[in-house]
DNA sequence: TCCACAGTACTGACCAGTCAGTACTGTGGA
DNA sequence: TCCACAGTACTGACTGGTCAGTACTGTGGA
């Protein structure tokens, strides 16, 4: 009677946060169910009856995680107007969002990858989902000419990895800090396709956002 | 007599060999010694023999292959005179070294990752290693003024994980071309300090290499 | 009284690692 | 030249611990 009613957000939800506490410190591999169990103080039964397998319960995470990241994104890119300031305030708002959150960005960026054909699959899936986004706002502020033309499929994956990369090393080192990485990665990420930040796009029209 | 000299190679290499090609394609924990064993055509005891356990196997390839990158860049830096060029002929260098060995890019950029702590400290000693390469010829750039101030630090971070996943993405779908990468990559990384290709440095003394 | 949910004790596949044994190659003394 | 012995390289059947997943048993609210 005790457990069944205790806790009111859920058996589910505290099996979610006990599994990404532990699979971003551990690993898959390195993670018991077990240990979730104790963590959350619930059984192993409960598990199996939220989450068909240990595997589909770490892909809940991963997944829930890259959604967060992508409804922050795309929220920060609807304030925005035009090409080349979407782009700027998407990669503001990732970082913020990674900054924000350390271990399901860990989980992500590090936990998913180098586990086995499945979830390499689920891996490449959510790279690709974010450099796509990054791919289309690039077009955009190419044809409207905040950037010059480049292969902006190669950027969009470039810049994924460089934000993984920095922000990998932080949520690890706690360094650098937030703050240099805000003022290096950005206009590092802009300069590379020769953007200076926040002038006003070569429109002839009003742009409210300037 | 059979076993002992036939193979000229050495069981060593040939397991390492095997060892490569399965770890590549299917992660440390996927791959099972058995497979390797097939693989290699050799016995399980082989590889106790040559090796004290699965773990150290696999870190011997990683260091294998995080050694002649490195081996690579430095050759490549050493043929260039000052700051800008040097870094960016061992980007070259870099670059055309994952494309020649897939199978080991693989290994080093996606499976080392991922695996519990004793695995983690390795993968960012190697990427360490390599970011404090980039790190000491950046400073060195930016001392003879070939680029101006940034933190090289978290740009070094940046350019390896840009240069991480655009490989990555190339050794799973092989797009885009080694050329567009090349072609897009380099200018992208330079240009993003700044840089415009290869302008001789504001040096007074004649520099040889110009 | 039903059933959605939670708890517990158990199972058995799996696989890294072991080890007793084999095969072959020196080597030095008679 | 032979052979006793030692050293090295390798073999593969076997073991034992681990842990995901299962079978079964409560239990409280509708």
């Amino acid at each position: 009677m005790s457990s069944q009613k205790a806790d009111p957000r859920g058996t589910r939800a505290r099996i979610l946060d006990a599994a990404l506490q532990i699979f971003s410190a551990k690993g898959f591999h390195n993670t018991k169910l077990d240990e979730i169990v104790a963590e959350a103080s619930i059984s192993k039964g409960s598990i199996y009856f939220h989450f068909p397998n240990k595997e589909k319960l770490f892909i809940a995470l991963v997944d829930q995680f890259a959604s967060l990241i992508e409804r922050r994104a795309k929220a920060a890119i609807e304030g925005e107007a035009h090409g080349m300031a979407r782009v700027q305030a998407a990669l503001e708002a990732v970082l913020e969002t990674f900054a924000k959150y350390r271990a399901p960005a860990k989980l992500l960026l590090v936990q998913a990858t180098g586990l086995g054909t499945v979830f390499e699959s689920k891996r490449l899936e959510v790279n690709n989902r974010f450099a796509r986004l990054i791919h289309t706002y690039l077009d955009e502020a190419v044809a409207d000419g905040s950037i010059a033309p480049v292969n902006t499929q190669v950027v969009a994956q470039a810049w994924m990895g460089a934000i993984y990369n920095v922000v990998i090393q932080w949520v690890y080192t706690n360094e650098p800090s937030k703050d240099d990485i805000m003022q290096t990665l950005l206009p590092l990420l802009l300069k590379s396709v020769d953007y200076q930040e926040r002038p006003c796009p070569p429109t002839d029209s009003a742009t409210a956002a300037c």
